[in-house]
DNA sequence: ATAAAGTCTACAATCTTTATCGTGTATAAG
DNA sequence: CTTATACACGATAAAGATTGTAGACTTTAT
C-alpha cells in the first residue's frame, strides 16, 4: 500500500502537470493546490518541500509565489517519488540498492531462499514501474476533463 | 518492504519444508522450529497459528505434539500468506480484490488517475507474484545444505 | 497424575503515519 | 520602508501498526 503521503504527493503533481499543460508559468500557491487536490493544507507543505528537494518542483517566495513544475512530466519518475515520499521500494532492506541494509538476522545474505526469490521477483517490478512517469499519470485521464477522482472536484 | 513477521512466516515454513522434504511426518515443536529458523519463540507463537488458520499447516496439541506441514509446497502461494499476514498487496485500497475499500476522498473511481496507473501496473505485479510458491523458495536452495541465511543455522 | 506441548487473551514498548502549530524568512506592492 | 502575502522549518502530538512478552488454560502421551 502507498501511503496517504504518496497520494496526496500524486494529487498536488497532477495539479500542478495540468497547469503546466495549459501553458501558463503562472505559480500555484500551496492553498490553491490544497483547494485543488482536496489536501490538507498545513500537511501538504511538508510534501511539496520533500518534491521540491527531489528536484521536481520550485518554490518562489514572497509575495506571488507558489509552487511549479520544473521537469517535464515525462521525466518526472514515479518510482522515483515513491522513493523520495514512502521509503524504499524493495521488498528487503537488502534488496535496495539506494537504501541497502543488511538484515541483522542474516548470515549469509547469498544463500538466503527468501532474498533469492524476492530479488527475482523485485527485478521483474521494478522493470515495470521504472518506466512509468508523471505522463503517464497525466495522460490517463478521462475525456470529459481531467480529474483526479478528488471530491473537491466535482 | 515486507515485515519481519512475514519473514519469519517464511523461515519456518522454510524449515517445515525441509522437514517434509526428508519424508519423516514428525511434527517438530515450536520451540524447535523457533531454534532452527531463529525466530523469538513467543512470537512464533502467533505467526504459526495465522498459517494454521489458512491451512498451509497443521497443529497437534498435547505431548508428542507439534506443526507439520498439510499442503505441498508448490501449493502454497507465497501471496496469500503475505495476504494473511501482511494484509492486502494492493497499493490502493481501492485495487484490493479481497480487502476492497473505497479511497474516502475518491468522488470518482472511474475517474481517478492515480487508481488507474497503479491498476495497470498491480495487474502485472500479480501476475508474477501470484504464481510464486513455497517450492520456487525450497529449491532456490545452494547446493551445499539448505539455508535460510538465518544466524541460528551457522 | 503429570509433564510437555499448543491456545488464547492482554498488555506494552517502539516506530510510523498523519497531521497541526508557531515562528521565521523572502519578496512584491504601495 | 512598511506591510501583506507566501514559502520554510522545527516542534509537537494523536492514532495506529509493528514487534514482541507474559500468564493462564487446554490437550494429550506416558
Amino acid at each position: 500500500m502507498i501511503t496517504q503521503k504518496m497520494k496526496y504527493a500524486l494529487k498536488a503533481l497532477l495539479v500542478l502537470g495540468d497547469e503546466a499543460a495549459k501553458g501558463q508559468p503562472e505559480p500555484l500557491t500551496i492553498e490553491e493546490i490544497a483547494r485543488r487536490s482536496g489536501t490538507p493544507k498545513r500537511f501538504l507543505e511538508h510534501i511539496l518541500l520533500e518534491v521540491r528537494n527531489a528536484g521536481v518542483i520550485a518554490s518562489i517566495r514572497g509575495r506571488s509565489g507558489g509552487y511549479v513544475m520544473i521537469r517535464k512530466p515525462s521525466e518526472v519518475s514515479i518510482s522515483e517519488l515513491l522513493r523520495t515520499i514512502d521509503g524504499p521500494i524493495a521488498p528487503l532492506p537488502c534488496l535496495s540498492r539506494r537504501a541497502y541494509q543488511r538484515c541483522e538476522d542474516c548470515a549469509d545474505e547469498a544463500a538466503c531462499r527468501i532474498r533469492k526469490v524476492f530479488a527475482e521477483l523485485f527485478w521483474s517490478y521494478l522493470v515495470m514501474i521504472d518506466s512509468l512517469t508523471l505522463e503517464d499519470m497525466l495522460r490517463s485521464g478521462v475525456a470529459a476533463d481531467q480529474l483526479t477522482g478528488s471530491a473537491q472536484e466535482a
